[in-house]
DNA sequence: AAAATCTCTTTTGTATACAATGATATCGAG
DNA sequence: CTCGATATCATTGTATACAAAAGAGATTTT
């Protein structure tokens, strides 16, 4: 594996923490590398914003509720935006390939199991199939890049982990909303169902975060 | 001046042109550095997309017409987007640097002689500071981080090289109803007027490169 | 006791050295 | 003469070495 991809997960599974600082030549040690292919790792890390240089080296960065409100609002905007240009330039074979990520994905919610990390994290991977087969239909190279670099948020933070199988079924109505909307070739109706889609992912996750904040209230009271 | 700088500037400039390979070495001699930190340069550059990799080492990316298209449209998109939001949050101090950005572009246009190198680097300079102004009203810091990293494409693709001073008139009053409309908090108005502002700097970019390459035509049918 | 400064250690930033891999050129065969 | 195979060369990718700077800790001073 590459020390680029090492990194990179080990921050988004949260085994690198926030604020934690990336010593160089722990990580050289712990993948057997030298110095220099990590170095280089890291700078591309940074260009990405999953780390933020300090005065010397850098360290993984943090995110806040308002971070997550941004990011989100983003992915929206693209997403949104892809979806209503998948509508106009999609092709047969483009919609094959969103009907094949959505039978995956309905699958994946039947076997749905709570607290299975395997299951969920095929879930994650199907659900990204359906919204990278959308992208690719969108006649937009570019936009691909960017929503893959807008930054990967901590999985911590990424909303699969707390929805229950009845949010899931919800979810994959969606998609198959989003889906008929592109098969009609209707631009904003694919547009607006793919915004509600992602802001209900946000406000999900918003909500937990706002959950999480509190328990550790309570904590602090007990204490 | 540090690497990454140098070699992103030697791109836009048009100094290294599409297709070429950077060498190291040379590129190391050059700015008196060894080639760790030139290597450094380009992996950041590398994941902006500016620079393309090969099987070994990486060559300037050659942009098409299409690829112009494609991030303009990204363009349009995420500052009309920031234009909205800007309207919904801006400041009082928010306006007053988009007016004084404004005043000064008013200030550049009145001096501006064609073909004069330093005067449309101002121009550019000044123009950035108010879609900047307009960014950071947006409520949103991440957009700004994205669209200054949506391909900074190569200035011989830039539109001022070739607008007369009608046409840069025409693109002051675009810039005053723009803030007028941000000024009045009203997002959709603010939003539309931006994508007009863009989408006609897009054109006029794709309608010179169409200029371009039947001057090219030409110069093969003299041969 | 708190603050400040000085020293020492740790870790970064840069340079250089070495090994591995494409690219190129030359030589031979059809 | 052209196409292909092989060998050499140039350049990358990785490792290591060295110098400089930041941070930590201890000692001193107020």
């Amino acid at each position: 594996m590459d020390a680029y991809e090492f990194i990179k997960d080990a921050i988004i599974e949260g085994k690198f923490v926030p604020g934690m600082r990336l010593a160089e030549e722990s990580l050289a040690k712990e993948m057997n590398l030298s110095r220099t292919p990590i170095r280089e790792a890291i700078k591309q890390l940074e260009a990405e914003g999953l780390v933020i240089p300090l005065k010397r080296g850098v360290s993984v960065r943090h995110f806040t509720k308002e971070d997550i409100r941004q990011i989100y609002d983003l992915r929206t905007l693209l997403e949104g935006y892809a979806a209503s240009q998948a509508a106009i330039h999609r092709t047969v074979d483009d919609l094959l390939k969103m009907e094949e990520a959505n039978v995956f994905y309905e699958e994946a919610i039947s076997r749905y199991v709570e607290s299975d990390m395997d299951r969920l994290k095929d879930m994650v991977e199907v659900n990204q199939k359906f919204h990278e087969a959308i992208v690719a239909a969108s006649n937009n190279e570019h936009i691909h890049f960017h929503i893959s670099k807008v930054v990967v948020v901590p999985i911590v933070f990424r909303s699969f982990y707390w929805y229950n199988s009845f949010q899931l079924n919800q979810s994959l109505q969606v998609h198959k909303t989003i889906l008929e909307a592109i098969k009609n070739r209707e631009p904003e109706r694919a547009r607006i169902a793919m915004h509600e889609h992602i802001y209900q992912g946000r406000d999900h996750v918003l909500k937990h975060l706002e959950q999480i904040k509190n328990i550790h209230l309570l904590k602090e009271e007990v204490k």
